[in-house]
Formats: C-alpha cells, sequence, structure tokens
DNA sequence: CGAATTTCAGTGCTACTGATATGG
DNA sequence: CCCATATCAGTAACACTGAAATTC
C-alpha cells in the first residue's frame, strides 16, 4: 500500500527543509509552537470532558451554571454570566434546560424587574453532586499523564495565564 | 408568578456554601478545575491567534498547512491531514483557498491516480516567511505573563499532555 | 473483492454579534 | 435619555460523521 511513492511525493518541487543556521531551526516549528500545543491540549480534554458529560446527559455550561449557584447563591443572569464566562445570550437556553430538568428555579426579581432570580433547586444540588464526580474523574483521564508535582505547576502557570486576561 | 422565594438576590433560596469541612473546600472547585484554566487560557490564545491571522487574511489552518509543507516537503492530502490534525474532509476547502491565492499546487500523482500532490510555491514559501512572524508575535502577546522559564516549563507539561494521545 | 483517497453534504457545539423589548 | 437586563436571531469557525466516486 504505502510504497514510497518513488519520484512524486518524496522531491517534488518543495525539499524538505533542513535547519540550515544553528541557531533555531524552523524545522519542527509547528510542533513545539506553544499556541499550537495549548490548543491541542485543551481540544483533547475538553472532548473527554464533554463526552463523560454527555453520558449522564449533561454539558460543561449545567456543570459551570450549578457550581456557580452553589459558590455564590442565587443570582441574576447577567452575574451568572460575568462568573460562568458564559454569554447572556447563550445562557438563556442553558437555564432553560437546567430549569427544565427542575435543577434551577428562575423567577422575577421583585427589586428589580428586569432581572431574573435563578436559584438552585434540591434536585440541582444532587444533579451538581453527579457532576463533581464527572468531572473529577475526567481530571484524572485529562492529566494522568502527569504526576501531581507537574499537575500543580500546569494549574499554576495556566491560572496565570488566565488572570492575565483583561487586566 | 412562581417567585415563593420572596428575597431578590442576595438570600434567595441558597446560601452561599463555604468550606464546612477542613479538608477540601467544593468553593472555588470551578475556577481552579484544570481542565477548565486549560480551556479558558487556549480560548483566549486561540482568539489572539485567529485574530492577528485575520488581520493578514490567513486562518490558523494556513499557517498549519504552510509550515508542514515546507518542513515535509510535497505531500498527499491524506499525508498533510496526518501532519496537520485537519480532518482531510476541511483539508479541502484550505487548500482550495491556497491554491486561490497560488500558495499551493494540487496537481494529481501520477504514482498513485487517487491522490493529490500538493507543494509550496514560491508565493507560498513568501507567504509562510510573513505568516511566522505573525504568529512568533502572537507567541509573546499570550505568553507575555510567564517568564522564559516558566514558558518551557508549560510547553513540556503541554507536549506531555498532547503526546499521550492516542497512547 | 476490500481498502485508500479525495470530495461533498450535513450536524452539533461554541464563541460571538447584533437587535429588540422592557424596565431602572 | 441613557443604561442594564433578558431574550432572540443569526454568523463563522471548528470538530466530526457519513457517503459518494475513483483508483489501487
Amino acid at each position: 500500500m504505502n510504497e514510497e511513492a518513488g519520484a512524486t511525493i518524496q522531491d517534488a518541487g518543495t525539499a524538505p527543509a533542513r535547519p540550515r543556521t544553528a541557531r533555531e531551526g524552523t524545522a519542527e516549528r509547528l510542533q513545539r509552537l506553544p499556541t499550537r500545543l495549548l490548543s491541542l491540549a485543551a481540544l483533547r480534554s475538553d472532548r473527554l470532558v464533554t463526552e463523560a458529560l454527555a453520558r449522564v446527559d449533561a454539558r460543561k455550561w449545567h456543570y459551570a451554571v450549578l457550581a456557580t449557584l452553589e459558590q455564590f447563591g442565587a443570582a441574576s443572569q447577567a452575574q451568572l454570566s460575568d462568573r460562568t464566562r458564559i454569554y447572556s445570550s447563550d445562557l438563556v437556553s442553558v437555564l432553560n434546560e437546567l430549569a427544565d430538568g427542575g435543577f434551577v428555579e428562575r423567577g422575577p426579581d421583585p427589586a428589580d424587574r428586569r432581572r431574573n432570580v435563578v436559584s438552585l433547586t434540591a434536585a440541582g444540588k444532587r444533579r451538581l453532586r453527579k457532576l463533581d464526580r464527572v468531572v473529577a474523574a475526567v481530571q484524572d483521564d485529562v492529566f494522568g499523564p502527569l504526576d501531581a508535582t507537574q499537575r500543580g505547576q500546569l494549574a499554576r502557570l495556566l491560572t496565570v495565564l488566565v488572570d492575565s486576561e483583561g487586566a
């Protein structure tokens, strides 16, 4: 099958670039490109998270909203949007889904009738426990190749990057 | 209608969770969640890369294809797909765009008429130089908050994760 | 025949941009 | 009048699936 294609592909037009300068070969630039490494690592991570959550009929945003509600308490959608980084326009359907499942309640805020008050239900808390376990398990899948020290290092470095936003 | 929890946002229903156990508070779980940190960092990185490339009418995949062609030489689309991680179905339009710009040439492989041979043109090499500079500049934007040692650490850790795929 | 290659059609999720209606 | 909030409509880029036609 994979005969080495004689003249055609081996040297058709472009010769494979070798590091000409001793300094810094541009050869493996793509494979080593930090932004690409970050992108590829996140792609795999997101895929595993998405798959694991899909197995229990959940999405990343569901977890983010539930965890945020438990941490900060009931909130308006604008607050939830800030805290979860979900665009408020996208948050609408997420809350619809969570409300359909009975995991959150959404009612008008009597103090400001533009707002809704979104709060966790008892079922929502149980749901959060479940998703906590799912998400925790995925961490080991994703970061399994790293030992505890490396995981800490990575988390610290990523936190610096994430916190540098908008600063 | 459904406002049984009369209070507004301050204490509607759910009290902000405090770390009850001394062990490991689940409070900031979302903010510290490694897969989320990875996702958010990559999101910002991808956005900056995409924006910078868009300013010169390019996309990430254009760069990936051009750099791969220079590194490995002319190749079939299946080979390019493997090397760039672009799905072969998506590669078609990327190559169309690059060919429209005169940056690559795509011709049939006489040795195996199922294949195309994709090769870099002179204009493609000049294009690659340009994109190289753009991409290099973005690295500093994205990883500016880290010093050289930290950047090396991060790159090493991400490489471990990326290489662990399919292994 | 089965398998590889290119291409096309189409899905689903995400990020992101308006616009709109309502209320402060 | 200007601003905030929630909602809706829609776009673009991606990741991914499946199927077709051609050729090995």
